[in-house]
DNA sequence: GCCGTTTTCGGCCCGACTGTTTTCAGTCG
């Protein structure tokens, strides 16, 4: 069983004991053990089998039993029974806004309510409101929060929920009385995945602005309208529906709030214990002690205050920044700027929508100084791949088009399948045309672990093989990745200097932030593709970044920061490696 | 259930908002 799939389950356990009434506390040591597992770089098999699951912080006695049985026999009796105790139409329930474990709990005992139609149905017949401590209101929240919980998907890509703050924040900028405003939350930090928006603002004249937000074009329901915080439901692209949630502070707590709202809540947590250490309180609003008051102009004011260096929001996950910024050992993460070109780019040779010539226009314009071409080889049929004969074309096209360029190259590349016993998808005198190869796996997703893992550890071992290509095939929120061990995969791309890719496109962001840690770790160099299919998509590397820096990448452990001279020189140097 | 340079027991982040309350519980981030 993957790490995933623990750690969901152990989420899963703390909320059922959520729904149970146990304290609080138990059920968050749960959910914290479930971020460990999630958190953890390694393969979680390995650690448990070598019984270094206890040195991982908070996972205990009992939760360290409970993963290793999991993991070893591939089930949980104790979970198991917790989840026949509980109807699964409570977990429903929960996602409800404005409804937690406690309310949950008392509509199941009351009512018998345990799913989401019977919930309706008790509050359009008036007798969720006759209970005691809820009332006409709540009920008239709770179908309004079953109503935006059928039409929303609970979690949206990064970029479609960024293009939607941005739309709010240029709403709001209209604004009078801003002094400084940011987005903060997950958005910030640049997760995967966002579940809702949050904006900060400095005013020192708040209801204006509040009154603004709340009736900005595309909000379909106002949740809370205070003085410091509002939050409404706001529809963006395609229909998505997203919470965003404002705060507004005055000018000199702005730092502090900036920092409590970009959080995350563990490293917040990690904070507070050192501002503790120090005999200070750290809140949304200052720093201070008995005897002191400290000033911050910025966050990074926060962090000297407390003997830290400056740590990024992509870092902020308490998976041992703390540590680093207090001993000097932070990276210097990679930044857009120090990519200087991609290698991923597909053109209507085989599915993409622009021309090589498009392309490297693009490209160039985005001050980028190579473009690696690499369509589909002749396996996918569906997406029109290359047969040898027009590899040849399309090589033919490129030598024609970069006759044209000035201090810009296109590279020959290929996205060449890795049929599924491990083989490549041409034969060697094809191979041995590009200028690199990208080797990645389209079809027969239904292999077990072993057979994906052995099928993609061959292809790395093939020396015409430059980079691994999306590594897990995973769709966020749509796809779950093919079965395999990532841990063997970036070990032989160690051991034989393959690259891997972090395929930037948002809809994919394989490989992820986590395993980028341990691909670093490993000695694995990586490289930021955009994955494009059309000259706009070039510039969605930006998001391969965000991933990098989340993985504490630097500018040396991504290949693509490598000028263009050095860059052609290590090609070649590789393609003659891989014929010799 | 986890954790320990004040603790192996007794803590565990904390403030805003809402609704249902006459002083607070539940939820959220």
């Amino acid at each position: 069983m993957d790490k995933q799939k623990v750690a969901a389950i152990l989420d899963e356990i703390g909320t059922l004991l959520e729904l149970q009434g146990e304290s609080s506390f138990r059920c968050n040591a749960y959910h914290n053990g479930a971020q460990a597992i999630e958190q953890l770089e390694e393969d979680l098999a390995t650690v448990v089998r070598e019984g270094r699951l206890a040195d991982v912080p908070r996972i205990g006695d009992t939760l360290r039993e409970k993963i290793t049985v999991l993991v070893t026999t591939g089930h949980l009796p104790y979970y198991e029974e917790l989840r026949k105790k509980t109807p699964p139409g409570l977990l429903d329930m929960l996602r409800i806004q404005g409804m937690g474990p406690k309310r949950v709990k008392l509509l199941h005992d009351k009512l018998g309510i345990d799913s989401l139609d019977k919930l309706e149905r008790a509050c359009l017949d008036g007798e969720v409101a006759k209970i005691k401590g809820l009332g006409e209101k709540t009920q008239q929240k709770i179908v309004e929060g079953i109503h935006f919980l059928r039409q929303m998907g609970s979690r949206v890509r990064v970029d479609l929920a960024l293009a939607l703050a941005d739309r709010l924040r240029e709403g709001l900028a209209q604004a009078p009385g801003i002094h400084r405003m940011e987005l903060c939350g997950s958005l910030r930090r640049r997760r995967e995945t966002i579940k809702d928006i949050d904006i900060l603002i400095a005013s020192d004249d708040p209801a204006p602005i509040m009154d603004r937000f709340v009736a900005l074009p595309g909000v379909v329901q106002v949740i809370g309208h205070g003085d410091t915080k509002s939050s409404i439901v706001v529809e963006g692209e395609g229909r998505t529906l997203m919470n965003a949630d404002l705060r507004i502070v005055n000018d000199a707590q702005f730092p502090f709030a900036l920092n409590y709202f970009t959080g995350s809540k563990e490293h917040n947590i990690a904070m507070r214990v050192r501002a503790q250490e120090y005999g200070l309180k750290l809140n949304e609003y200052e720093l201070s002690g008995p005897h002191r008051h400290i000033a911050a102009r910025d966050e990074a004011d926060i962090y000297k205050a407390l003997d830290l260096a400056y740590i990024p929001p992509e870092l902020r996950e308490d998976t041992g920044e703390m540590e680093a910024a207090a001993s000097g050992r932070l990276p210097h993460l990679l930044e857009i700027g120090d990519i200087k070109g991609v290698f991923h780019c597909h053109t209507t040779y085989s599915d993409g929508a622009n021309s090589a010539e498009e392309m490297a226009l693009a490209a160039k314009a985005l001050g980028l100084k190579y473009l690696g071409l690499a369509d589909h080889s002749q396996s996918l049929t569906v997406a029109n791949g290359l047969s040898p004969q027009r590899v040849r074309q399309q090589q033919a096209e490129i030598d024609r088009v970069n006759a044209t360029l000035k201090g810009f190259t296109i590279f020959k590349g290929i996205e060449c399948d890795i049929l599924p016993d491990g083989q490549l998808d041409y034969p060697d005198d094809v191979l041995a045309t590009f200028d690199y190869l990208v080797a990645s796996v389209h079809s027969h997703f239904n292999q077990s672990r072993e057979e994906m893992t052995a099928r993609i550890v061959r292809a790395i071992r093939n020396p015409h093989v430059t980079m691994l290509g999306h590594a897990t095939g995973r769709l966020l929120l749509k796809r779950d990745a093919y079965p395999v061990d990532l841990e063997a995969v970036l070990q032989a791309a160690a051991e034989t200097g393959t690259m891997v890719e972090i395929n930037a496109h948002p809809a994919r962001l394989d490989l992820d932030w986590v395993h980028c840690k341990r691909a670093k770790a490993l000695g694995v160099k990586l490289v930021v593709n955009p994955d494009a299919h059309a000259a706009d998509d070039i510039a969605l590397y930006r998001y391969g970044v965000d991933v990098a820096r989340r993985g504490w990448l630097e500018r040396g452990d991504v290949f693509n920061t490598k000028t263009l001279a050095e860059t052609t020189q290590a090609l070649a140097a590789r393609r003659s490696a891989s014929r010799s």
